[in-house]
DNA sequence: CCGTCTTGTTTCAAATATCGTAACAAATGT
DNA sequence: ACATTTGTTACGATATTTGAAACAAGACGG
């Protein structure tokens, strides 16, 4: 938008981000490990089942490996095999969860808040923690009913791509801001390129105004907003998120009611001395 | 206590388990997957960071082997590096756990009962699935405050050393029940052993009067109830549970009150559709 | 009912990814 | 500043993983 050269560009190109070795297969990572892990990846609350010669097709990998691997998986006790004879995952899975949800009390102090909002807005209302280049849903408020996913905890998102993402961007400061934008840039070039101008956008806003919106960015019917809340102490980047369904939000509503009673709601977050403040607040 | 021998045991004999060949390495098996699990297997609600050593010496690896393990891990995003350079899981793990929660949607139409179940008891009640020689918790409801542990979903357990575990057991007709037994006695042949008259009679009981109960076999200061209430139809064994800080816990009203209602209302979540009924039922 | 597909597991030798030593780098502590 | 501890990287030896092919087990269809 400005002269060819979108403002998000220019804060990436400031951040520090070696390229992948020339596409060869990083010798430094344990690639056995990474199909094992890519196999569990692969399951969503779409497809929760796997027939061998699909995991092979979708990993690029020889059905002997994905035989092997899965034996591997189930031994672990991860994925169980169904009467068809397809993998699923085992429940088993989510003890590797519960240390992460184990250090997450704070979030039961704020279940009761969230669920004003959530029924003021007839909408969903999340706690999202950043992870990576991702974002993570550690909390979820509301009906479950009316919306077309499953909220649960454990839902990902894109940083780059989600009002979610961008208010938890918000709140990083100077270079490690950068640096995760280079990241996002080098891991998904097309994707960050067409949405450069909507996230700095977001990012400014949720540090002037105290909130951001999404108009279907990440979920096509779902429109979101999202405010910063700050910083645990143990390193955690929590955001406070709504969302609602577009056929019932009215944008008017969401930018000058909504908004600003999210981010009013932040703020009486941010005094319960569970987050270190943002830089910008 | 029958004759040396007991009932447990007998049925033990009756499952089908091979030996673990020889205690070599399995070759069958991805070794360096299973490492990388392991490492993730490590943490818990006690132990959140972990120096790379310290993993090495927990898992009898070399240093630069978890070096390696633990940047792909990174690499993944399961893991993250704290400000003292520990490693910790990182937020994204949720990610694999958000298809099983997203798939036992059931579960929401339960807690308003379980949530009554708490407030009469005192105490905690959770669902509790069955996954290879484990319980899981999938749904947890109560106080946190005056448990020993952190209550949440993903919370594992010994099958035959808990109350949940043994309700679950009382799920398996036959053969099925004989296999799993065979498999924990070879997997835990001290602890079957010690605990096998308790489990036995458990079992039994789950499925004459509908409850069994266990004071302080799996964590020492909870005292537990457990009813069997069926398989989905996905193929999930699931329980309902009750537990209780030990000193709070009269053994008469554990027996003659809680138990009965637990048992009681089993039977009223059997009547909402979810659960094929249990084969005793 | 039998042959024909399809799909998954196992075997085995070849290939290559992994392992451990040792050197290096960094942080910690005295 | 030096000694000590701890984590990462390089590199050759080796053991694990890989893929082809054979095998086993169902599923399908005539």
């Amino acid at each position: 938008m400005n002269d060819g050269r979108t403002i998000l560009n220019q804060w990436a190109d400031a951040g520090e981000c070696e390229l992948p070795g020339e596409g060869a297969t990083d010798q430094a990572l344990s690639s056995t490990l990474m199909k094992g892990l890519e196999i569990l990846a692969l399951y969503s609350d779409q497809e929760d089942r796997f027939a061998n010669a699909e995991i092979a097709r979708r990993l690029g990998l020889n059905k002997a490996t994905v035989s092997r691997l899965c034996k591997t998986l189930m031994h672990m006790g991860y994925l169980r095999r169904d009467p068809k004879g397809n993998f699923r995952l085992a429940p088993r899975i989510l003890g590797l969860s519960y240390p992460v949800m184990a250090a997450t009390r704070w979030r039961h102090q704020l279940v009761g808040p969230m669920r004003e909002i959530a029924e003021m807005s007839t909408g969903n209302v999340t706690l999202a923690v950043m992870s990576g280049d991702q974002f993570v849903q550690v909390q979820t408020v509301g009906d479950p009913v009316s919306f077309p996913h499953i909220p649960e905890a454990g839902i990902t998102g894109p940083l780059h791509r989600s009002a979610s993402g961008r208010a938890l961007l918000s709140l990083l400061d100077g270079q490690e801001l950068y640096d995760k934008l280079a990241e996002l840039r080098l891991r998904f070039p097309e994707e960050f390129e067409a949405h450069a101008d909507l996230t700095a956008a977001s990012i400014a806003r949720c540090r002037s105004e105290g909130f951001c919106t999404s108009y279907g960015d990440w979920r096509p019917n779902i429109v979101a907003l999202s405010t910063p809340l700050g910083e645990t102490d143990d390193g955690l980047r929590v955001a406070l998120s709504c969302g609602l369904p577009r056929f019932r939000a009215r944008e008017d509503v969401v930018e000058n009611d909504l908004g600003p009673r999210l981010a009013e709601a932040a703020r009486s977050f941010r005094m319960m001395g569970i987050f270190k403040p943002p830089f910008f607040a």
